[in-house]
DNA sequence: CATGAATGAGTGTTCATTCAT
DNA sequence: GATGAATGAACACTCATTCAT
């Protein structure tokens, strides 16, 4: 169950290194030739592992999106703790790992034209989308429709951000003291 | 007869085909035979307009972001109405015209890797950046530093959904609903 | 009956903006822009001077080789004072305008694929050869074929040094120490 | 079975039809897809072998250099021998390979420009200047300066004759008879 | 004479992909 | 699996030349 199909072997090797050059050149600068040798194989060699191009983007969108898991908003009765344990461990995440957030971002650009792209994507935001809308809706607050919206809002947010790491505690800040009661949100700041 | 310069002529036209094709098939792939064929004329000669590729790329930049001028807040006493027009005029400029939020979103990334695309974004961006916060600055309730915050999220949220429009309404309804919320805002009415 | 036909006017600017650009860059790296260019023109008016940029290298080729008639052998009764004294001249010319036997060395290659440069050539040389000819048969003491053949030798000496212009004071000398009678021939040096 | 590695295999092809084509069309006139097509491969694949153009080049000028080592003066104790045979195998070559000094002649001139072209051809001319400086320095007639002088004379006038096979008989029979005309040449015999 | 726009053939180079070994 | 050689379509860019103004 552990690591069920990636991790170690080759596969895993180039996909990781795949990954990397992404984050660095764009999924436009990825070149196949980079991935094999920063594993150490010839190039041609990969396509035995991927036997085009389009496969290893896949597996990469896949990575890329997996590695979000650590971010999901932890069970509970407390809503504001929730939404605030989410969007600690995004930018936990943003701030160690902000590479994800890059190649999320080449990702979502790419999703227009590959749907194979866009199905990995949209498997991912979905179950953040309804896990966020939940967290809101047990706020009791609001009715399902504007907890989606504000879930939604909050996702906009996350996205838009992706490129400045640096913006995004006071983001984040304003995020959540917005979407909880005034008093405490005042304190919280 | 004042500045009929920037939308007529060979440059202009390269530049607006440009940006469709980037619309449409993003950053990655435009080709500079498919801009020439799109103006009618040989691609050899779009290089006596833009000596190069990335000369070309800048001008798509600077034109893409020249047409967010449209959405500027209007002034005013009511920080409010003006955030509201902001957003207004934000949602409709993404309902008819989306594609400039997608060729933003490719400029974005590929601003990551080509300091004149970063200077033409920073230019736009700043801008936007400093009107919003004026108008939250305004609006009383906040000091500084958390009226850029919060113009840093509106952003934020903007740049989420640039690539969902079918989002933007309700992501927009919740910004504006949220900073229009406070005691202040309402006794104003 | 000065200047006939060149040294001031366009032409001859061009003529001789195209020959230092030979001389820097090769006859390969020759280009009428930046021919045109050096003069202050469009390139495109180049061509109302000279039809093709064959036309543009056949002037270059008269224009070089007419700058060696300052080393014409002189008239004279003793051989060896015209001989010394053409390889005096041929020396200073090398010295203080290298650029004239490099762009030489440019157009012998040329001319083997050029029948008019080849010809340009021809009629400069033939010039050349009979004179030294001429110097040695006056000499007495070798008939006309040997004469030739020292004509021919002492050429190929002056060719085979055109783009080291730093070992032409060495070979000179021995070419006319060679052909000097011994004693004259050792206080020479 | 030694050394069969230089000439068999694609590169050694490769290099010797652009020597071909050097030595009908220049250097200039070198096209890297009719290189291919001289070998009867795609041009793209000639890129696995030479990455650039520029490797190419440099092949073909160590390529073009070694093919005069057969001229090498042989080992003797009689200077005047070494010389005409020196001379003698360098008409022989001349005579049955002329290409091999017309791309001689197109390297030096590109080697103005090109400074590994320029290594590859010093590497070679330094070797024949100090073989044939060693000639004339056990020839004892002139001090070691003279003969440095005399070496170069020879080269120079060889490379005089590079693009006119014609001339060259007349031109070291002179050569030869210039350097044993002495007393002491004589009366060795 | 001079210009700017346009042309089109051609240049070296790139790169994912294929295939025999 | 792994490799090296080969492919071919595509790419940005160059440059002499032409032509209408």
């Amino acid at each position: 169950m552990v690591g069920g199909e990636m991790s170690a072997g080759r596969r895993g090797e180039l996909v990781r290194v795949a990954f990397d050059l992404v984050a660095s050149g764009g999924l436009e600068g990825l070149r196949l030739r980079q991935v094999a040798e920063g594993v150490g194989i010839d190039h041609s060699t990969l396509h035995h592992h991927f036997p085009t191009k389009q496969h290893l983007v896949e597996a990469v969108a896949e990575y890329a999106t997996a590695q979000f898991h650590v971010t999901a908003p932890p069970a509970g009765p407390d809503p504001r703790f929730r939404l605030a344990s989410h969007l600690d461990a995004l930018l936990t995440l943003l701030r160690h790992r902000p590479e994800l957030f890059v190649v999320t971002a080449e990702l979502d650009l790419r999703a227009r034209r590959d749907p194979a792209v866009r199905a990995a994507l949209d498997r991912h935001e979905s179950g953040w989308r309804t896990a966020l809308a939940g967290v809101f809706v047990t706020a009791g607050r609001d009715d399902e429709a504007v907890a989606e919206a504000t879930a939604e809002t909050v996702i906009a947010a996350v996205k838009g951000v992706r490129l400045t790491p640096e913006l995004a505690p006071a983001v984040f800040a304003r995020l959540a003291a917005v979407w909880t009661d005034g008093t405490e949100a005042t304190e919280e700041e």
